[in-house]
DNA sequence: CCTTGAACCTGTAGTGACTACAGGTCGCAT
DNA sequence: ATGCGACCTGTAGTCACTACAGGTTCAAGG
């Protein structure tokens, strides 16, 4: 017995992606080309739907598809030794770690941001005026200098 | 009495930009032209250094190029309503609150693999299952490690 | 069974925001 | 006057999609 199949836009639909985006990762190989019918559509399985969903939540959270594909080697091979997977996953949190503490500076910015603008005129809006304070730009993100925004 | 000026690659690296990063702005037209040396040589003004830590500081905030290029307009004409830069750092604000608490789902869950899995085989980490599953509540332990794609 | 139209197909080109050359020119210290 | 680093233009590449054009398939209604 199968479970379900998805088409591709049944498939996309449930993962929250683009049709063409499901389309480009098959081209991309980070994910593997379903069975067609015989006219040439493409026909997914649950197994499909849980890696699209685990690719595109990767994706949100920021890591980029090396990173994705990383993991998913993880996966594909559960029964392989711990020592490389230790290696990425530890990489794989101080990246997080990084990121979490970089959008939580810039969540005190943001706040501080909407905060003092209020419904003024511009000329009076604090927005502009930390966007333009340079000094300020420095003291937020002086550590780890270079490293991407997301 | 003129302030002084700057060459290119004094404009970068006050900035924390490349220089062909800022050449391209300036093709993108976000930057100004600047004067030139008889040579050719682009020869910038403090207000091009302002302009081009504004759009740096923005950008190092997330905020997209059209972003900046709405919050400019804005500082163009100061006596104008705050309400559009205000609603631009109240979108991104809640952007960002929400890719936090994601990322500390993350940070959990890959701290507790990294714990989990010195000594221990993939097959136990369970940061797959919560990459996942994040957005689909009910899917269980399915298959998503390739064993079945084809 | 036949039609219709939404959903699918392939392939290519465009996007944003850079980044990286290649191949040449300028400008300043020695 | 010469060396060489910083500059110039222009093009192509990157990442991760996104949008279209122009054609084909499939399922549901008649």
């Amino acid at each position: 017995m199968q479970g379900r199949t998805y088409t591709i836009g049944e498939l996309a639909r449930d993962t929250g992606t683009k049709v063409e985006t499901v389309r480009w990762y098959e081209r991309d190989g980070i994910m593997p080309a379903p069975i067609r019918t015989a006219g040439g559509h493409r026909v997914y399985t649950e197994a499909h739907r849980n890696r699209l969903a685990f690719v595109r939540h990767a994706r949100e959270l920021g890591f980029s598809l090396q990173d994705v594909r990383e993991l998913l080697q993880l996966t594909d091979d559960p029964e392989g030794s711990c020592a490389t997977a230790d290696g990425i996953a530890r990489q794989h949190l101080a990246s997080v770690q990084s990121r979490i503490s970089r959008l939580q500076a810039l969540e005190a910015e943001l706040t501080r941001m909407v905060d003092a603008c209020s419904g003024g005129r511009v000329a009076d809006c604090h927005v502009i005026e930390i966007l333009a304070d340079h000094s300020h730009a420095h003291c937020l993100f002086s550590d780890h200098r270079g490293a991407d925004l997301r």
